[in-house]
DNA sequence: CAACTTAATGCAACCGCTTGCATTAACTAT
DNA sequence: ATAGTTAATGCAAGCGGTTGCATTAAGTTG
């Protein structure tokens, strides 16, 4: 059997609860008791018992993250893993342990999130997701679980922990991207404007365009379902206009290889004819032909803070509920040109 | 605080010892008191705590997930997530959980590991690679703790317990694929032969040849590196060839997209110059232009069979060693032409 | 009917750590 | 020297289950 807390305690001829107290660095502990037991626990290669402590101390050090409830086809998105990497990494370094919950619907994932609360496996979540309504959401809202979102929050903003990119202000730059490059002609394609990221990221675009005070044309200006499968007949019309667009932001760089791909088809040449602006820096837009130019938005970095503000609520109940924005820089791939 | 074990007992006019019998469904105890203390518990809303089973019983229902130890690029092969996936539905579904281990150096994976079993919070592993020579797996072999791979074992073969696409099949029915469609001068296009899932598909594809009498070209067979920046100069010799191949088998979905791009270059058109068949039918098989029929290997199942394992072992430590073969399935997605 | 099984349940000691409170020792102040 | 502080440590009762063994009641046998 491992070694334990009295084990250490005998060898260091203390109580039990001195060398709990010292792992905890008390500050009661005198620091000459504390070296003779962290010189007892080297010897006897002790590691603490977190389900022991944790059950007496009726705190599970374990995160629950959230994957969106969807099928098959959303979990592709690369950045889902990398923001595992993030939470995880932080968390192995915190003496925190994560745990996934990755159900098909929205009731299996909260079914599974209630009985891990119920049995005290988990007491704090991250979603890596964000929607207008989710029922995850409410249940722990409702049930006073420390939880963050990593995107924007639309329920309890005031009261909850998010940490986002600020998407307008990328939407903002990969316009001005174009515009330094003597484009003032910028289609936008992006989501359904449920969507907040996508309509944010128009929004900077707008932004942009009034800062430099080149007109926003309203036909301009495409949207496509969640799932692209093709993408809409007004972008043919709008690749038809006369005074077409001769570059485009898109919300994704899933658009971004569509649109590459469309415009292939049609003859149109990436980017000699079309210059082309993406987000998000996925391995989709570094294979595309040519690959295309992303807003990298730092998945790996967004998980980790996401960790870091969960824990340090764990730990500091008071805290009010923190926002957090994560930078984001442009990836010049070779798709944009200059007029 | 929750409703515990003693809760239920007091209810159901029993001792905490037959509530806790029951929840195990012990045979010592009688159908009727069962009953009685089934209706108590469903009265109470009762949820068993984990951490005190776990600590009580000395065994932690958790298995750590490894990642392989990497920089971002590897992880965005979305396979990742789908065995994830599949390993947390089923565990989730069994009363078990999981812990992601996401290091970036195989040290520190171990490391983690290593404390994770120290410490009693898991006990049983599966690892989403494998390699020739592996330092956790030396690790968690010598200290005789319950692991499965996805993949082939190297190390121990004969005691691992491991799920597995049978990579030689699948090298054959893609071949096959474009042998059906009249395609007799095929290329092979893979990795390393260290990496032993590609020299299996190509071991296959040899297969089929000499099953259908065709010629196996040493020239038609090309490899590059690891991570395939651009494809190496034997290829650009090879499609120049006067007998050039009508058609390719490559390693995975990555080369496929690399070889479509290469061919677009140079001006073949795929397929109607070149077919092409590759493996994991990813999205990026699914993205390219034209999209790439793909040997699906079916992922989300891949981590299901290893989560079954782990816990049918963990739960019957004298089971010997299984090796699970998964099917894979071909997806048409209109890259190979018929002749 | 006494002696002996057998089946069903309860007792109580853990599992390894935490923590409120008591205890002890060493000081300070009067 | 006595009472009053303060600092450092130990005691012991949990946390919520599990499980070997004891106990009790019912059933069997000669």
């Amino acid at each position: 059997m491992a070694v334990t807390i009295r084990d250490v305690a005998t060898l260091a001829g203390v109580s039990p609860s001195t060398v709990s107290r010292t792992c905890k660095n008390n500050p009661s502990i005198s620091e000459e008791t504390k070296e003779k037991v962290r010189a007892a626990m080297a010897k006897l290669g002790y590691e603490p018992n977190f389900q022991a402590s944790n059950l007496a101390s009726q705190n599970s050090r374990t995160i629950g993250i959230v994957l969106p409830a969807s099928e098959r086809s959303m979990y592709v998105n690369s950045f889902f893993l990398e923001m595992i990497r993030g939470i995880t990494m932080y968390c192995n370094s915190h003496q925190y342990i994560t745990t996934i919950i990755a159900d098909e619907t929205e009731e299996d994932a909260l079914q599974t999130v209630r009985s891990m609360i119920r049995n005290g496996l988990v007491n704090s979540f991250i979603l890596l997701y964000s929607k207008q309504k989710d029922s995850i959401i409410d249940f722990l809202h409702s049930e006073g679980v420390l939880y963050a979102l990593i995107g924007k929050a639309y329920q309890f903003a005031n009261q909850t922990i998010y940490v986002d990119t600020d998407n307008i202000q990328a939407g903002k730059d990969a316009t001005e991207h174009l515009i330094q490059r003597g484009h003032t002609k910028i289609g936008f394609i992006g989501y359904e404007k449920t969507l907040l990221f996508s309509s944010d990221r128009r929004y900077g675009y707008e932004l942009a365009h009034l800062e430099h005070g080149l007109p926003i044309h309203p036909d301009y200006h495409i949207t496509v379902e969640h799932t692209p499968n093709q993408l809409p007949e007004t972008l043919s019309k709008l690749l038809n206009y006369p005074n077409r667009p001769t570059a485009f932001v898109v919300a994704d760089d899933f658009l971004g290889v569509a649109l590459e791909h469309y415009c292939q088809q049609i003859g149109l040449v990436v980017p000699e004819d079309i210059s082309i602006i993406s987000f998000n820096n996925s391995l989709f837009a570094q294979l595309a032909l040519p690959p295309i130019t992303s807003v990298d938005i730092n998945s790996i970095q967004l998980g980790m803070e996401a960790a870091t503000q969960i824990i340090n609520h764990a730990e500091n109940p008071k805290l009010a509920a923190t926002k957090i924005i994560i930078p984001h820089q442009i990836v010049e791939w070779g798709s944009c040109k200059k007029l």
